[in-house]
Order: structure tokens, then sequence, then C-alpha cells
DNA sequence: GTCTATACTTCGATAGAC
DNA sequence: GTCTATCGAAGTATAGAC
């Protein structure tokens, strides 16, 4: 049992939590002080306790989630099929909440700050890893860079996931179809 | 000269310019009906009048733009290199505006449907001038399809076009090249 | 660390005169 | 079509007791 009840986790956990939900749910104007203590059952002023501005809290919440991204972006090489599960990876990286980061950081400063320099550093990381599987397979004489095909996997997958959560759907087949196949030549 | 003063365009106008350059500068949670009437210098209460709530606002804003991307598209097939037109048109609908639509798209029912609604009309448009530049060009054994061209296209550059901003540019370079080299075949 | 209380701002929307 | 006036709700943030 926990000290005083919130059974397993702290305030500023179930903080983070409830802001996220909401970012996802109702976007990230309905991430308000009032809103988000309501879902973690606190309140309103422990936000600002804990986070002091609403801006902080945002970045808090960001960095929450870019760290998870990251731990399982680390974890590719060890796979089977590396970068099959890099493409899986891709796609479930750009839903409902990454949208709102991206208008997020199109106008707040502090968060598009966190927002430049985690990209840059994933996308890095996401190159080296690309270049690991081209040694590997000694794919040196491959036509496409590896910058090329970190591009081509998250704009797809970006591409398909934006879409799909709008409901459109063509090409989308053929798409899967044909990074499927090119993957193939990597992962085989 | 005009009637009462307001110069060139009526306040209907004014107030969706105004509402679309607030979204863009300063995002869509900054679209209140008392900062759009301050921008387009009329009282607050005429948002009102015009739009009534403002969803119907941003609905308006939404369908303006979109006008306006799907007339360029339809002059698309009059140019002299259709498909490197259609690049550039993908990559600069791919700007600060529309992150702020999707992520409106994302919670706002009137948004969501008038943007799939015309995401799925501009993409089938799209998918059409593809195809007839398939067929003009008599590329009927080219291994790729119509469908999966148009998603390539608009998912490389919105891609690209949402790194940019954020200024992440690693990989850029070389997927320019490379769908330059494809649009080469079709717009000879 | 959490509470009460509160100051101050801004919001959407409407009523009714002109 | 535009104005004045206004309601009630919701926002961020802080001060100070416990």
């Amino acid at each position: 049992m926990a000290e005083h009840d919130h059974t397993v986790q702290d305030s500023r956990t179930r903080l983070l939590e409830a802001a996220e939900v909401l970012m996802r749910e109702r976007g990230y104007a309905a991430v308000t002080s009032r809103k988000v203590a309501a879902r973690a059952g606190l309140k309103p002023q422990l936000v600002h306790y804990y986070f002091r501005t609403m801006d902080d809290l945002f970045v808090a919440v960001y960095r929450r989630w870019a760290s998870g991204l990251m731990d399982r972006q680390a974890a590719l090489l060890d796979a089977e099929k590396p970068l099959h599960e890099m493409w899986t990876l891709a796609k479930e990286a750009r839903g409902v909440l990454l949208s709102e980061f991206v208008a997020l950081a199109n106008h707040r400063k502090a968060v598009q700050q966190e927002f430049i320099e985690f990209g840059d550093r994933y996308r890095r990381t996401q190159v080296e890893i690309v270049k690991t599987i081209f040694d590997r397979k000694g794919l040196g004489g491959f036509p496409w860079t590896p910058a090329f095909v970190a591009a081509l996997l998250n704009s797809m997958a970006g591409g398909m996931a934006l879409e799909s959560g709008i409901g459109i759907s063509e090409g989308h087949a053929d798409t899967q179809a044909v990074i499927e196949q090119l993957l193939e030549q990597f992962d085989a």
C-alpha cells in the first residue's frame, strides 16, 4: 500500500498522464490546469506547484513521450527484422499526440526547442541504425543512401498514419506493398 | 471606392483573413472572437453575427483554404511539368496552417467532417491526374501505380516540410534528388 | 505537499437599440 | 449590419495556512 492513497503513482506522474490523455482525446487547447487536475483527481493548484506554468507541463509531457520513443528505437538493432520494426515504430509514432505537439511547437518556443532538439537526435540515431544494417547485409552498392531510407520510412509512415486517421486509404495498400518489398531486401 | 470604408473587402472576408493569419501565427487556440475581430478592425460580436459559433468560423476558414488548393491542383494538367508542379504544390500545402487544421480536425467534429470530405476528393483528383500523365507518356508498364505515386509525393513532401519547419534537414537533399529523378521520367 | 481563498483576465454567446 | 451592454463560465497564477 502506498503512503497516503494514490495507490501507485505520485501526483506529478498522475498529472503528466492526465495531461497526455487530455491532449490525445481533446487536443492541446483542452489541457488546462483545471481539467488536468480534475482528470488526475487532484487540485488545480498542484499543477502549478509541480510545473509552475502550463508551458513547463507541456514540455514535461513531451519529454516523457519522446523518451519512450527513443528507448524503443534503441532496441531496434536487436530485433530479428530491424527495418520492419522501424517502419512499424514510425507508423505508431505518428498519431494524434504527435499532431498536437507539432501544432504546439509551431507557436510555443519552449516546446519548439525540445521538439527540434529531440527530432534531430532521433533522426541521427535512426540513420546510424540504417547504416549499421547496410553494413551487416553488405548493401554498400545499394542505390539509396541510409539518410534517404530513413526519410522515406518516416515520411511514408507519417503520411499513411495521417491519412488513415482521417479516413483516406487510397494508395495505402500499394504503399504498404512497395515498402514491404523494400524492407525485405534489408531484413531478409 | 467602397460604400462605407473598408476599402476593398466586406467584413466577412476581413474576419476570415484575420482568423487565418492568427491561426498561422499563433495557433488555433489563439483564434478567439475577440482577437479575430481586433485583427480585422471590427467588433467581436460581428464574428458571431457572420459565423455564429467559432466552429463555423473554423470550417469557413478551412473551406476557403482548401478551395484555393483545389484550384491550383486543377491547373496542374496544363503545366509543362505537371508532376514537378504537383511536388511543389504538395510541399507548399504542408505548412503551419495544415498542422493546425489537422490538430483541429482531431477534436472538432465539424472540422473533421470537412477535412475528410475534402481530403478524399483531393486525393482522388490527384490520382486521376497522375493516371492521365501515365497515359500521355505511355508509361503503362511502369512498376508503380498512380495511387502509390500520389501517396509518395504527398507523404515525402509532407515529411520534408514538417521537418524543415522544425530545423531537421538530414536526408532532405537525398530525397529531393531521388524524387526529381523519378519526376523526370514523367515530365521529360 | 496539499489545502483554501482569491485576484485578475479572457472566453463564447446573446439581447436589444439603432 | 453594426453598436452597447452584459451574463456566466473558465482560464492562469499566486499567497498563505497547515
